[in-house]
DNA sequence: GGAGGCCTCGGAAGG
DNA sequence: CGAGGCCTCC
């Protein structure tokens, strides 16, 4: 015990050991936050505090999972008892036990974003609602934002703010929206994301014999990353937390990266205010950075007005200065980074696991990942289609939502017809009209086909009843048959595994496997009772089985990819600023620091949004532990056009103590190599392709051969290098690689940077830089 | 009902 | 550019 407290400092102590009472605990980046948290919670557990009675909110289910681990070695086996998990998973197990008094059924399913983006935009279908008016994904915030700060559809309807605001807004008609979407909701037996939190609200506030229930079990609530939390979090916690007042949050306003999502530093304040007697710690020692990075990081983060008091320091050595490098374009640019992580691994010894590149936007991967593997540069990126999300893996786990909850209607959409069945839209439609005209949800409809009054004919009112059937049995076979038997029953019984397995693409062979693995993982839970969500192992039920609608209840939550590939696990990390938070590596990139890509054009409306990318970047900065890179380039490919580009305001933000500017491509002789990158014979491009033959054929001339890009004849790039930019004049004509042949407009610029503006027949102008588009002048 | 052409529009992201 | 949606044509 002594032994342990004694690897924390001061104020680390000090907020470990004051366990009673409403606590904050400011921390700084890289000043020990989740090292206290999970000190702190085994210190309770030392004490003699049951774990049962400890609850412990975290953000993603990689914090809890890791933090769990953590306190496993410090307290022990006791550990696995703990309420820790997502505010989502932990409500969700709530509302298992608990739907019935708000009136959902116990095995209510858990809709995802496509699920409520589909179920709006069937809703808006059967109300001839334009789609563009009403954008599913604006409206779906516009409810989640209601469901966030606790309104109901009715409060949704009698606020005049919020109906005078659609008003205006030309979207009259979203409350009622609002209300059919949560009828609908309901009528299905599923909650979105928003309802676990809402619905849990709902339960607290309106049975107090359940909210002393909870109040009196959770004797100790701790929050991580009190920042990004939301209003009706907030509320939830503050009640269950009402009785014993043991309440514990940890926060960084300074990371604070999801205000656009409703978070708000609001809440530390009001934080201060509702906990008169609160007792602040700030942890301002940072452990992992060297003094440049800090003080780098110090140096930007001061320009927002909009933060509390906090002045991190560190003892760690000075280190080196920023390293800020200027690329000509963004496949330099993933060149120059492939290079310096080579270089730097060698000079330091270091291994590639102990690099990061970090980036704005997901498209930027691209020139960076072909760079990486250039240089054969092992690299693993994150973020991308978690494997949750596949269409194949949603696909059967539809099925096997029927199976526990035959009403989710966005399920039955989802497979009623795949494999095909014979069950088009026509009939959806005419299914979904009827249900909507009673208190019957489809599945009610479906189950009496032949008396309801659909309109369907009656060949196709067979093969509903034979799906009907088919659901059904899965359903009878639930609680008697352990998960994974019954989810490959399914997987054969539905078609579903005949479809990917005659299919012999490659495509076809990767859904096979996927399906594969989604049954692995089955099995494994149907052994162990365990699966990627840090909750409680599932007990045996009665028969002595784990089934399968114990499993699809983790399952929902499960949204990160935890897909190990295969066992190398010395790679460079790729990924955004957004998901890098929380981690921290020996040396960190952060590429394309450019204005208008970071900071983002696209989420800049006020000086809030500046602020937040401020904070982004103040994120991706404090990652680095020994050495940090920022690199920016001049030109950069977006959306096929070829765009010029300046540093980023946050690079001049940093203070000229930290910084080394490295002079453009001097450092290494790669430039050449470079050359070529944009030119792909980019024929195979379908699109691109029939405009280029439309508009070869109405200029008579000869049509074009299909290339595919892998094949492309290098021939027709010859080289062309303009020491004299005189040398190209406007008129000339000049073939390139990907856009075909075209005429120079006009030029400007000096060597090397000049830029010509070609027009392309059937493309219009494309700007190019000369210097690295390879040309050929035909004379 | 599936394949393919054409058009629009997105951009960062937790559960 | 490229994913996803809609329309058309077999």
């Amino acid at each position: 015990m002594e032994n342990y407290l004694s690897q924390l400092n001061d104020p680390q102590q000090q907020a470990v050991q004051c366990t009673e009472g409403p606590v904050m605990i400011i921390a700084g980046a890289g000043s020990g936050k989740t090292r206290v948290l999970t000190y702190r919670i085994a210190h309770l557990m030392k004490q003699g505090v049951d774990s049962f009675n400890i609850l412990a909110l975290t953000f993603t289910n990689k914090a809890a999972r890791e933090m769990k681990q953590r306190i496993g070695m410090l307290a022990g086996e006791d550990a696995r008892n703990l309420w820790m998990g997502t505010f989502h998973s932990v409500f969700a197990r709530i509302l298992r036990v608990e739907a019935a008094r708000i009136g959902y059924p116990n095995n209510f399913t858990i809709y995802d974003t496509d699920d409520s983006k589909s179920l709006i935009k069937t809703i808006l279908k059967e109300n001839n609602l334009d789609d563009k008016t009403y954008k599913p994904s604006s409206v779906l915030a516009r409810i989640s934002s209601a469901k966030n700060n606790l309104l109901s559809w009715r409060d949704y309807r009698d606020n005049t703010d919020l109906m005078n605001d659609d008003m205006l807004s030309g979207r009259p008609r979203l409350a009622e929206l609002f209300e059919m979407y949560s009828k609908r909701c309901m009528k299905s037996g599923a909650m979105d994301f928003d309802d676990l939190l809402y619905n849990t609200y709902v339960l607290l506030k309106n049975f107090p014999d359940e909210l002393h229930k909870y109040q009196h079990k959770f004797k100790y609530v701790l929050v991580d990353e009190f920042q990004d939390t939301n209003y009706v979090q907030y509320v939830i916690v503050r009640k269950i937390s009402a009785q014993h007042e043991n309440i514990c949050v940890v926060g960084d306003d300074a990371q604070s990266i999801y205000a656009f999502r409703g978070a708000n530093i609001r809440n530390i304040l009001s934080f201060e205010k509702d906990y008169p007697d609160l007792k602040t710690f700030r942890l301002e020692q940072n452990y992992r950075s060297t003094k440049s990075i800090v003080g780098a990081a110090n140096s930007v983060i001061r320009h927002n007005k909009n933060q509390l008091r906090k002045e991190v320091w560190t003892a760690n050595d000075q280190g080196e200065k920023i390293r800020v490098l200027r690329a000509l374009s963004d496949n330099e640019e993933g060149s120059i980074i492939a290079h310096a992580i080579f270089q730097e691994k060698m000079n330091h010894q270091l291994r590639h696991s102990d690099f990061a590149v970090l980036y704005r936007t997901n498209a930027q991967s691209r020139s960076l990942e072909e760079a990486l593997r250039r240089l054969n540069i092992p690299y693993r990126i994150y973020g991308g289609m978690s494997f949750y999300a596949r269409k194949e893996i949603k696909d059967l786990l539809a099925y096997c939502r029927l199976a526990v909850n035959p009403h989710d209607e966005e399920a039955i959409k989802r497979v009623i017809n795949y494999p095909a069945r014979g069950i088009g839209q026509a009939t959806v439609d005419k299914l979904i009209v009827a249900a909507a005209g009673s208190q019957k949800s489809i599945w009610n409809i479906m189950e009496n086909i032949r008396e309801e009054h659909t309109g369907i004919a009656g060949a196709t009112c067979d093969k509903i009843s034979d799906f009907v059937a088919m659901i059904k049995s899965f359903g009878i076979m639930l609680p008697v048959h352990d998960a994974y038997n019954l989810a490959s029953h399914i997987a054969s019984h539905s078609g579903i595994l005949r479809e990917f397995y005659q299919d012999k693409t490659p495509e076809g062979v990767s859904h096979y496997e996927n399906i594969q693995e989604l049954l692995n993982g089955i099995r494994e839970f149907s052994e162990a009772g365990t699966t990627a969500l840090p909750a409680p192992s599932s007990e045996l039920n009665e028969s002595g089985i784990r089934t399968l609608d114990q499993f699809m209840q983790d399952i929902a939550l499960l949204t990160d990819s935890e897909n190990n590939e295969d066992g190398n696990t010395d790679r460079v990390s790729l990924m955004t600023a957004h998901m890098a938070k929380g981690l921290e590596f020996k040396q960190v990139f952060i590429a394309g620091m450019e204005e208008n890509l970071f900071p983002s054009q696209m989420s800049m409306h006020s000086r809030e949004d500046l602020e937040e990318e401020r904070r982004l970047f103040y994120v991706a900065m404090t990652r680095a532990e020994q050495k940090l890179t920022v690199t920016y380039s001049v030109s950069r490919y977006r959306w096929g056009n070829l765009i010029g580009c300046e540093p980023s305001r946050f690079i001049e933000e940093i203070h000229p103590d930290y910084i080394e500017m490295t002079l453009p491509s001097s450092q290494m002789q790669t430039a050449e190599s470079s050359w070529g990158d944009f030119d792909l014979a980019d024929n195979s491009h379908p699109r691109l392709f029939a405009k280029r033959k439309n508009a070869f054929s109405k200029n008579n001339l000869k049509p074009l051969k299909k290339i595919h890009s892998s094949s492309a004849p290098d021939s027709i790039a010859e080289n062309f290098t303009p020491d004299d930019p005189n040398q190209i004049l406007a008129g000339m004509e000049v073939e390139h690689q990907k856009f075909g042949t075209g005429k120079v407009v006009n030029i400007e610029g000096n060597f090397p940077d000049h830029k010509a503006t070609v027009f392309f027949p059937g493309l219009g102008n494309k700007q190019l830089l000369l210097r690295y588009a390879r040309l050929k002048i035909v004379r």
